[in-house]
DNA sequence: ATGAAAGCGCTAACAA
DNA sequence: TTGTTAGCGCTTTCAT
């Protein structure tokens, strides 16, 4: 077997037991279900517990009950400024209630992300997907498998908690509107991407409705070569602000307009989405739609700790999470006879 | 107890052994001890373990052994970008080894590092310490429970790795001298930073080689803000250039001196330290000594394994990694009159 | 090379 | 309220 002659190892529920002279049972009790347990008995064992140094095995509580008190957080790139708040946040939540948050980075590869899952699910009591990679079927057999949350993307039946884009797309608009700008461009991300499309079609409507012509340039990669690349396209449209897919193409837009010896914000307006770190280090500082990302992470694992609980998935309709207009130094009025 | 007549349980070893005609600690071999068991009938084993889907269950392999393929990353931010490539390296290195790495972020504060570390320690092989704010009694204690490598600091008898800040700023130095610079800043981190230390160390040494002067500004707080807050003091210094304790500093810098009209690199020039994400961003893009952060997770890692496996701490001096000067548009040769 | 059986530390029926 | 007892799924001596 195992333990040998152990030396010193750490004190066992029986071991407490014998020092409280109840049984061991009584003990576990005592730690699982307080109130199922005579309250003075149950302040002898603690007292005798921590005398003892007493800590609970989770290793040995999961394995007949299945509950490991691990959640699981799968980004596609820890790298990306995205992430930073959405993983404050899921982590903040999960140490509120006592569990343990595992963040896998996947590199953005499904097949990372598949095999990572693979690793972890008999592990994790549930899993939340930050912009996974996968397809909605592979989602949909791992949903099965554990309580699953999706972040940023909608997926019929599977709980899942987005940013309002169209509220946010709207007040960017209203925003470059009332500064004068009446034709405005759209950098758009990848084609596959959920939030672009949304992006997209909130702009056409908001621009619908606030009697703007908007124009739609790309897609481009959602990276600051994918915003350099959409330097030439921009400057095609004839417009004089543009909306770019998320902050990481409005970023490498400026850098590419700064290099084209384009002035921001006095020839163009530049309006990112997301908000992360580095939109107030470039310059100019950045004008951009903040993604709730800290409440996201939040909400997320709320949502799963609460279908953990439930034993099963009871929002079963989008959270949508408000986003915020950031008015930095990348908008002004267009240039005269621009508008 | 706890199983109940499950309905769909996923299979175990008994049912493999059954489905097979071995007994169970046949198949138990099969897995953990190929080689003990004779090469046919660990085929067969295989073959029906496969086609009954049978996955081994890590807690329950964990039990017995304490083998639960699980280690800790702790970091004292995950939105600080100096961890970025850290944690890819980490994991990366840790994926290789098939062993799941848990990154945990500890908000600075060293009450949440040791409640977090509390949760983890039975849970985890091993642990690595990112920038740890535990004292150094305490990281010993830590480390009798379970092998422990700590990253950036330097702990007697305690394996760590480390960035080879000597070389780093001696290569900053030459390159502000070959510039023609003779009077140069340090702008401080904080005092109680161990990578502080050392940089203000090695730029003393390597100014006295290479007949430099250099002056100490600060301290600061590593952060935006603390370079913010050391425009003052460098301007009252009389420096042509100023190497900043960490990029975050060198870029609050920046800002803070373009905000004051002072233009870098012609009047002042200006290196940062660790090239994190952000460096090139920022305008001028930052001259800054990049720290080795992707090998130095890696490495943290692999020793640890090799720690885990070795039964004990191998590895007793730190390792140290090479850092690298990257020349980006922060730095140009003084005014006139001024070298 | 393989099998039988004990045990890792805890939980949860079931009885008392 | 508390004790007894049988597992959870696996590993590992000890026999064979």
């Amino acid at each position: 077997m195992v333990g040998s002659e152990d030396e010193r190892r750490s004190p066992t529920i029986y071991d407490v037991a014998t020092a409280a002279g109840v049984a061991p049972s009584t003990v576990s009790r005592a730690f699982s279900r307080p109130g199922r347990v005579n309250a003075e008995t149950a302040a002898r064992i603690r007292a005798v517990a921590d005398e003892l140094g007493y800590r609970a095995n989770p290793l040995a509580r999961a394995l007949p009950t299945g509950r490991t008190s691990l959640l699981a957080l799968v980004v596609s790139d820890v790298t990306n400024p995205f992430f930073f708040q959405i993983i404050r946040g899921a982590q903040e939540a999960a140490d509120a209630e006592d569990q343990t948050l595992l963040v896998t980075d996947v590199l953005e590869s499904a097949t990372a992300e598949r095999k990572a899952l693979e690793r972890l699910v008999p592990l994790v009591e549930g899993v939340v997907l930050g912009t996974s990679r996968m397809s909605d079927s592979t989602i949909r057999v791992l949903a099965k498998q554990r309580p699953t949350v999706v972040l940023n993307r909608v997926l019929g039946g599977i709980p899942s908690v987005v940013t309002d884009n169209a509220r946010g797309m709207r007040r960017a608009l209203e925003h470059l509107g009332e500064l004068g700008h009446r034709k405005i461009a759209y950098a758009a991300g990848p084609e596959a991407s959920w939030a672009d499309g949304m992006r997209w079609r909130a702009m056409r409507e908001a621009g619908h409705e606030l009697d703007l012509r908007v124009h739609r340039i790309g897609p481009f990669a959602p990276t600051l070569a994918g915003g350099l690349a959409a330097v030439g396209p921009l400057a095609a449209s004839g417009v004089t602000a543009v909306v770019a897919y998320n902050d990481l193409v409005a970023i490498g837009l400026l850098q590419g307009l700064a290099a084209a010896g384009v002035k921001v914000p006095q020839r163009v307006s530049v309006v990112g989405f997301d908000d992360i770190f580095g939109a107030e280090l470039c310059s100019p500082a950045l004008t951009t739609v903040a993604a709730p990302l800290h409440a996201l992470g939040q909400h997320a694992v709320r949502t799963l700790l609460h279908d953990i609980r439930a034993r099963t998935p009871q929002h079963t309709r989008p959270a949508l999470l408000p986003a915020q207009l950031v008015v930095r130094s990348s908008t002004a009025p267009p240039p005269r006879g621009r508008r």
